[in-house]
DNA sequence: TTATCATTCAACCATTTGGTTGAATGATAA
DNA sequence: TTATCATTCAACCAAATGGTTGAATGATAA
């Protein structure tokens, strides 16, 4: 319903190292969930709803195969989070020029023609 | 302690829609804090909490300037959150292509100098 | 001074998060 | 078949989130 939800989700399941450390291995390739509980210093069941929070924000997805599910990445919900912050960056900068542009002026007529 | 705290708490801070749309009011200038709260359905208070977080993730500064607040965002800990992620697309193209060159020469090998 | 304005602090509440343990499910191997 | 393996489900817990209301603080205006 609220189209900003995906962001949302997204982000929220970015914003802990477990669950991106998780990405940050299957983009090197698929792994099952005993794998991808191994370096981690917690429960199975710890890291399967990590995976699970994953899952809701669609950075990666299950094949069930047999009694093991493979996961892998999916970086598609990357790009909106990406697209967002840029945006964010690119209004910043245009900001900032304006007041670097407003500033010279100012410069210029107090003190016109100085040098450095 | 942990390093990676501060793109935690950045990426959680960028997680919630009235912190985002905080934020991107903020690129356009300056605001106090009654300002940022009037367009939002929620009580003072909340919006006053929502800035504490964007201030814990320091994507906004504050100035006191007599009983009122300025506050302006500083996007600086967007790089971190960006790099992340482009580090993160690089590296899912990459495998990407590694995927794309096997499949051609696989079939290559299959089905030599085939038509379209 | 005193009232008002801008803001936070404090306490409270419901929900979500991030973890645990133990039991259930469902496929495979002996 | 039966035991084992891979995984989730269910219940529980502590802590954090996201919101509320009411009082406190501190600057300004009358």
């Amino acid at each position: 319903m609220n189209p900003q939800t995906g962001l949302d989700h997204t982000l929220m399941a970015l914003a802990d190292p477990t669950r991106r450390a998780i990405l940050q291995r299957l983009t090197h390739g698929e792994a099952r969930v005993t794998e991808l509980a191994k370096p981690f210093d917690m429960s199975l069941n710890a890291v399967s709803k990590h995976i699970q929070v994953l899952e809701r924000a669609h950075l990666v997805k299950r094949r069930r195969e047999g009694r093991e599910h493979v996961l892998a990445a999916n970086p598609e919900p990357l790009d909106a989070a990406a697209a967002w912050i840029e945006n964010q960056r690119a209004f910043w900068n245009h900001r900032l020029d304006l007041l670097e542009r407003e500033l010279k002026a100012h410069d210029a007529s107090q003190n016109p023609r100085r040098k450095k």
